[in-house]
DNA sequence: ACATACATCTCGCGA
DNA sequence: TCGCGAGGTGTATGT
């Protein structure tokens, strides 16, 4: 119970001790991870009501909640970072709120059984890196247009058009444009929407014969008749490989390439 | 650390200890929280590296993996539930992995340090109510048809078309059948053309006339445009208000509507 | 602040 | 299993 001590863990608290535990903490900004015997109220852009069971609540240094249940992935309840927090003991009942603004929403958690407290900073200063993003796809074919075919040229990346932006714009071999949408899964009845809109957008600008290409690792079944009626193609690419070329020390040059303003 | 106790916490185990605890709950499926130093590898859909740091990691009954740095909402990385886990001691480092298959996706977990392990069940079986969802506000406006306009009749519910489904279909006071595609939060560029896919579906099989009408408790800026050059309507309608009409006693109204079959 | 688009999105529903 | 759409989606990136 020493303050010095990285960890303080109290197991069965009182409800008055784990008012003084969290009241601390907040001041603090350190994270608390409680279990316990709770109910739930939420109220914002919806409402929810989740009656008492036992159930585990992070609170982390930005004043992110989190609330989860003994399974599955997502919080049932939660509140973003930079939420307000309060905690007051009624009666029999400790209470946590929580509150964020623009929204307006408002977390209240009502515990009457506290099993375990636990409080703690953590020192963690590392990168995260994440590979094989969409973005990874784009930079990957400004690297290499040739993935996407043979004489292929990039004109510009990001293109603005009518209500959107093109991932990227080129010609081909032949002086015909070419409008790109790169998908990094596989791609269904949007994406070829998506596409669709820019090539007539362009179309809309321009007397050139225009190409329209989706890329992606590959598409969905019903999507083939699409492709065809709307006079659009598709081009298989794996974020995978994209992520691999970029790793290689070709590097400046991309860095290079991005330098360059379009 | 007695089996019978409800909660086993160790603080500062070491890496042997945490094996053999880890061990355990996986098999006995109970909640695993641990605090300590680690680094994550995942390779999947994507990839991802995160070099040592302080972190918490919390594994599920259902075996759903989370691992929650200082800050955030969302976990830097995770893995779904129906994950399989192994532990394994390597030299001096603790190792937990963690595989799902379709897609086929690892997660490694490399400890050099651990500060706390929890271990728990949690008894909760309670039910989760969420209020004003898009559903919600489906069900307004079949229990009260004027939500939309006086002398609108629903004739379907998700009624399946080309591809997809209509939220709401019917007819207005004066026979023209009518599209409505409901949102539950500002409706921008991909409701609308929505909306109009769903609108041309119906012309092409219908001689009627055919209004589309986009519900939403607002539009974003750009949308007025287009909806006017796509001959679109739009109605406002609040989720709330719709969840607070479905709270009344007229429950079970809308009870026998729900089990008619459309 | 508002709007747009990505995400290892997750989750549920239907075919 | 695939495909599509909702979500208190969150998050980043513009304008």
């Amino acid at each position: 119970m020493i303050n010095s001590e990285k960890f303080i863990v109290t197991k069965n608290p009182t409800l008055e001790d784990a008012a003084a535990i969290i009241g601390k903490v907040l001041v603090n900004k350190k994270i608390l991870i409680i279990v316990g015997n709770f109910k739930v109220i939420y109220n914002g852009r919806a409402s929810s009501n989740l009656e008492y069971g036992e159930r585990i609540l992070i609170v982390k240094s930005d004043g992110a909640i989190l609330i989860h249940r003994s399974f599955g992935y997502e919080p049932v309840n939660w509140q973003p970072p930079g939420s307000i927090l309060h905690v007051q003991k009624k009666s029999n009942i400790l209470e946590i709120s929580a509150i964020r603004h623009n929204p307006r929403e408002t977390l209240k958690i009502l515990f009457d059984k506290i099993f375990m407290i636990s409080t703690f900073s953590l020192d963690d200063f590392a990168d995260f890196n994440l590979f094989a993003s969409e973005k990874d796809m784009h930079k990957a074919i400004l690297l290499k247009p040739s993935l996407i075919e043979q004489g292929f040229k990039p004109i510009s990346y990001e293109k603005k058009v009518d209500p959107g932006f093109i991932d990227v714009y080129g010609v081909d071999k032949n002086g015909k444009l070419v409008v790109i949408e790169v998908k990094r899964k596989i791609a269904g009845k949007y994406a070829v929407l998506q596409l669709a809109k820019y090539v007539t957008a362009i179309k809309r600008k321009s007397d050139r014969d225009v190409r329209g290409v989706l890329v992606a690792p590959n598409i969905s079944k019903g999507i083939q008749n699409l492709l065809f009626s709307l006079e659009l193609e598709f081009i298989a690419l794996d974020p995978k490989k994209c992520a691999n070329l970029l790793k290689k020390p070709k590097d400046k040059k991309l860095e290079l390439f991005f330098n360059k303003t379009f």
